[in-house]
DNA sequence: CATGAATGAGCATTCATTCAT
DNA sequence: GATGAATGAATGCTCATTCAT
């Protein structure tokens, strides 16, 4: 679709219908034969977007069985949306901030599907005793999805490129670990002990 | 500031020139007395949020010595930042992520600043051994930071509620030790084995 | 058009497209669906009268064969377009001596090619022999025209009569033969000579 | 005078008084304790250069006897005028066609004088008999003035360049003889009889 | 179904001018 | 006499949306 384009391109507000319909090859006011108003619009593009990509998600996790590859999959399944939808994405994380109740009512539910599938394997992982059972499952979810999003900013402004898979690694890595050095090993240099100086 | 109000209760595009001014009591005009254009309000009004809140910032952390406290300290103040001024802090999420390069220039510094607190916890945590050697600083704080807003996000749509305190302590466990359960611990009820049906 | 009017009446700075759209019969924002800007709804005026001019200029130029003629014919020509049109005369040496390239880009075709007329009939009269071949051709046209308009200052202004035939004549009779008594004639009264009085 | 400058480069619509103030050192409510209104500022600066002009124009023209010599010099101090100050004198002759009767009033005087030069020459040419006596005195002016000022149009815009003595050379020949070849002398290739065929 | 002309409400921005201090 | 803040009225331009044909 080309409203997809150009929101992508100029985002929602510098958008015009009047673009959109010119790139279409169509006439401004035609536009309005298929949406009701702009806003729906958006709603559309995003809906597509959602709908195609949970359909791919959901095909491809049918073959990922054990939580940490879900896990995996999904985080790199996230930032390579971003990396190669970098326009749609950064309309898409702006526009779900919105006020707009109408509007969240039509893509929130997509939304939550898209998220689901990370919330969901979290909770397997909890369930199967992988993971602490108290775990908050929602905040994780959020810092996965808010960790790749804020990582991913600076490369949405089209400045620098974004690493999948080492990405994905990392985040994997410090989702299942944290940062804490690894009880034996890494106090090679000396613990802080109380009574040391300030840090700063 | 007025504008500050204005632009943290309708957002960046609704809100008009002509709104400020009425509310500030004076004429239109009057404005571009001040700023030479509505961005440049804009970006007065998130600088000056940033350089009010890296002063607090930095006077309280005079007192903040451990790493962990640091941490949970700045964890703790961005949440509270969220759930103080939402409006607020949804402007500068949102506007933020703008490509306007002119625009980041100004506010940039200032956010760099602010993150940077964060970034040099981390940091100190790595130097000192407490962290491992090889955790990804940068990524580590965009999913600190990425992980809160994204909490936040229905909050600051004005739904539900904010709990600083213990988002806070979720965010600083799950920081340090990751989601998987302690060695000895939770696998009471079983572990997943391969060959096992799929999760869905 | 009624743009013509708007601008002829009142300068391009007075005039506002608020006034064009609200003479039209249509809402001033309509104006935009034809042209782009304010400045480029000037230039359509100014082309189109050049345009229509042009074309009448060279559909009874063809009838017209000797070189004298033919400036006459021309000079009256122009002083007959201040005359009948002196709203949008003036707009047009007005606005013509502007720096603004993009416009002058617009017009200025249709300008050289309006003037060319003149100036090639000097040509032809250089080239009969009935011109000294040594003529700076542009400046004679320079000459004309600005003597033209400059004549018909006043009138353009809304003061004073212009008489079209009468000026034609002695303007090509000063062309022509320039302001020197001819030889034999007319030093009735005395010429002067070195060591007079000065003048003042 | 800076309000001098400032409208010799932008004109006197897009000029500010801002600009002008800024530039005095001054601030903008205080232009207006010397000057009623922006126009009355336009009307000093163009009165103070035909107040100066026209001083220096009738000094020299003390020493300047024969109406030929006087013809040549005026004509050549108006291109100078224009050659060395572009951007007045295209003020002065774009403000000069305004309808606005008061500015006229107070201007009009002074550029009469400055006209009244040239036409006291071209009259004390006739007087003498040098002159044909049936000469149209103003038009001649008229045509003097406004070959110049068109001739010197392109230059005022920025382009090209202007020579003042050759141009004066031959503007004054073409006022004296006009533009008709020497009987005896020019018609070298041959003259144009009736039925010849159209130049075009 | 499609066209394209029209609408109307809005909005940022400019600027000459005034006036209390 | 100067300052600088304030005014107010205007202006070019945009755009989502409607509707007769």
């Amino acid at each position: 679709m080309v409203a997809e384009q150009v929101f992508s391109e100029m985002g929602y507000d510098s958008a015009t219908v009047a673009e959109v319909a010119r790139r279409a090859g169509v006439v401004e006011g035609n536009v309005y034969r298929y949406v009701k108003t702009k806003r729906e619009l958006l709603a559309h593009v995003i809906s597509e977007w959602y709908s195609r990509t949970n359909a791919e998600l959901e095909n491809e996790l049918r073959h990922i069985t054990s939580v940490r590859s879900r896990l995996r999959f999904l985080i790199a399944a996230h930032l390579r949306a971003l990396r190669d939808s970098p326009g749609l994405m950064r309309l898409i994380i702006r526009e779900l901030r919105t006020s707009d109740t109408e509007f969240r009512a039509i893509v929130g539910k997509l939304n939550q599907r898209y998220t689901w599938h990370l919330r969901h394997a979290i909770e397997c992982g909890v369930e199967s005793g992988e993971f602490g059972r108290d775990i908050p499952v929602r905040l994780v979810r959020d810092m996965i999805f808010g960790g790749i999003e804020h990582h991913a900013t600076r490369y949405l402004m089209g400045e620098g490129s974004l690493d999948v898979e080492s990405t994905a690694d990392q985040i994997l890595f410090l989702l299942l670990h944290g940062v804490q050095a690894p009880p034996g090993a890494g106090n090679a240099r000396r613990s802080r002990k109380p009574g040391d100086k300030p840090l700063t």
